[in-house]
DNA sequence: TGGGCAAGTGACAGCTTTGTGACAAGCGTG
DNA sequence: CACGCTTGTCACAAAGCTGTCACTTGCCCA
C-alpha cells in the first residue's frame, strides 16, 4: 500500500542581505519549493522551530547572532530532521574545510554562486533525503503492476510503455486509490502546476494513458464535474 | 545454541586530527553506532585486529605509517569480514578511481563530508552487507557476458575494450538490473559527482558504450525524462 | 427531447530531451 | 616531446513528448 504523500519541501532562507534574499526566494520558487525567509538569526530560528522546514540555506555572515552560532543551535536542535547548506564568501571559502567538518552542514555553496546551481544542490540534496525512504516500490492489482523504480507499468503480464508524464499521473491516481483527485490536484502533483488555467491538460493525458493500458484503463475512474479517480474494479 | 543477539554496529574510526575524529565519532554515536577510535595506523591496526569492527573509517592521511600501507594490511588480514570506506581530501580526489581500485575500498568519501552524509554512507554499506544479496560477479545475459572482478566484458565471445568509464557505467546498471538510474545517480555512483551540473556526460558515455557493445546495446534502455536502465531483453 | 456543459478524441506545432560527431584538454607512455 | 588514448563539453540533428485547440460525444436535467 502507498503512503508517500507528495509535498511541496519547505525551505527556510537566512540572508540579511534583502536583495539575496529576494533573488534566492524567487528561484527557489520558480522551482516548486515553499519558500520562508528571514533576515537574522533570532527570526531564523524561530522560524525554524515553528515550521520546521525540510531544508535551511544559512548565510553566515549574519548581523546580531553569529552565523556560526545560528548554525550549531539548528543543528543540535533537530539534527535528524533537517538539511542544511551554508553559504559563505569566496573570502571564507578557504576555510571550507573546517566550516564542513565542524558546522555539520550537508552542503555548502560560496557566494556568489549562480541561482541554478543553488537550485540544483538544493534538489539533489532533498532527492537523497528522501530517497532512502522510499519505501514503496510496486502496486499491484488484478492483471495491472506498477513498479515504482524500474519505472514499469505491465498489463496481464506485459510491459506498457508510459511517458514520464504518464507514469507520475498513474502513480499518483494509484497511490490515492479509491479518492478522486480533482484536475487542480493533479495538475499541483503531477505537473507542479501552481494555478492551472487550461485544465484539459490532464483529460489529454488521461485519454494516452488509457489508449496505452488498454484492458486496464478500466480502473481509471471519471468522476464528472469533479476528477478522476483510480478504482478497484 | 546460543542465538546472536542483534547488536549495534561496531565501527573503528582512524584519523589523526583530534577536531575531526570526535565530530566523526560523535555523529556515528548519535546514529546508534558503537565507535572506536584510532590516531595513527599502528593503534588502527591493533585495534581493528583485536576488535574485529563491522566497518572500519580510515583516512588515508595518517603520520607514521602510510594511510595507504594500513588500508592494505587491513585488506589482507581481513578481507572477508570488514568493509572498509577511506577518507581523501578534496585534492586527492582525483585519484579517487584510482584509489577506489586499487585499494578495495567498498567506498569512499572525500574531506571535508557532511557528518550526515557520512552516516548516511555507513548505513548504506552496513544494509547492503547484511543483505544476502548482490554479491553478482558475472553477469550473462544471452551473448553479453560481464566479469565484474576481472574486469571484462564479451559480446559472442569476442572480448570487447572498454575504458575504466565505461566498464563501471556498464557495472552500475547491469547491478540493478531493470532499475531506471537517473543521471544524477549516475554521475553519483559512477564519476563520484556530488552536485552535477552539465549531465550530457552520461548520454555521451552511453553513447560510447553502445557503439561498442554492438548487437549488445540492445540491452541499455533508455528512459526518456529520467535516465537509463540495464533491460534483460 | 433538446440545451448546456463536461469529457473524449484526433491533430499538430513547439519544445524538451536524447543521439551524434567533433574537438580540445589531460594524462601517461614511449 | 610527440603520440595515442581517454574524457568532458559543445553544437547541431533527430526523436518524441506535451499542451492546446477545435471538434465530437455523451451525460444531466428541465
Amino acid at each position: 500500500m502507498l503512503t508517500k504523500a507528495r509535498v511541496r519541501p519547505k525551505i527556510l532562507v537566512v540572508d540579511d542581505e534583502p536583495d539575496a534574499l529576494e533573488l534566492i526566494e524567487f528561484n527557489l520558487k520558480s522551482s516548486g519549493f515553499d519558500v520562508l525567509t528571514a533576515a537574522d538569526g533570532e527570526a531564523a530560528l524561530s522560524l525554524a522551530r515553528t515550521h520546521a522546514p525540510d531544508l535551511i540555506l544559512l548565510d553566515l555572515m549574519l548581523p546580531e547572532v553569529d552565523g556560526l552560532e545560528v548554525c550549531k543551535i539548528l543543528r543540535r536542535d533537530s539534527a535528524t530532521s533537517n538539511l542544511l547548506i551554508v553559504m559563505v564568501t569566496a573570502k571564507a571559502a578557504e576555510m571550507d574545510r573546517v566550516l564542513g567538518l565542524e558546522l555539520g552542514a550537508d552542503d555548502y555553496v560560496t557566494k556568489p554562486f549562480s541561482p541554478r546551481e543553488l537550485v540544483l544542490r538544493v534538489k539533489n540534496l532533498l532527492r537523497r533525503r528522501s530517497a532512502p525512504d522510499e519505501k514503496v516500490e510496486r502496486v499491484q492489482l488484478g492483471d495491472l503492476t506498477i513498479d515504482l523504480p524500474r519505472h514499469l507499468v505491465s498489463v496481464q503480464g506485459k510491459s506498457v510503455d508510459l511517458t514520464a508524464t504518464e507514469f507520475k499521473l498513474l502513480s499518483v491516481l494509484a497511490q490515492r486509490r479509491g479518492r478522486v483527485q480533482s484536475r487542480e490536484r493533479l495538475l499541483h502533483d503531477v505537473w507542479n502546476y501552481e494555478n492551472a488555467i487550461d485544465t484539459r491538460t490532464v483529460d489529454t493525458h488521461m485519454r494516452r494513458l488509457r489508449e496505452k493500458l488498454g484492458k486496464a484503463a478500466r480502473f481509471l475512474d471519471t468522476v464528472r464535474g469533479v476528477g478522476y479517480r483510480f478504482v478497484e474494479a
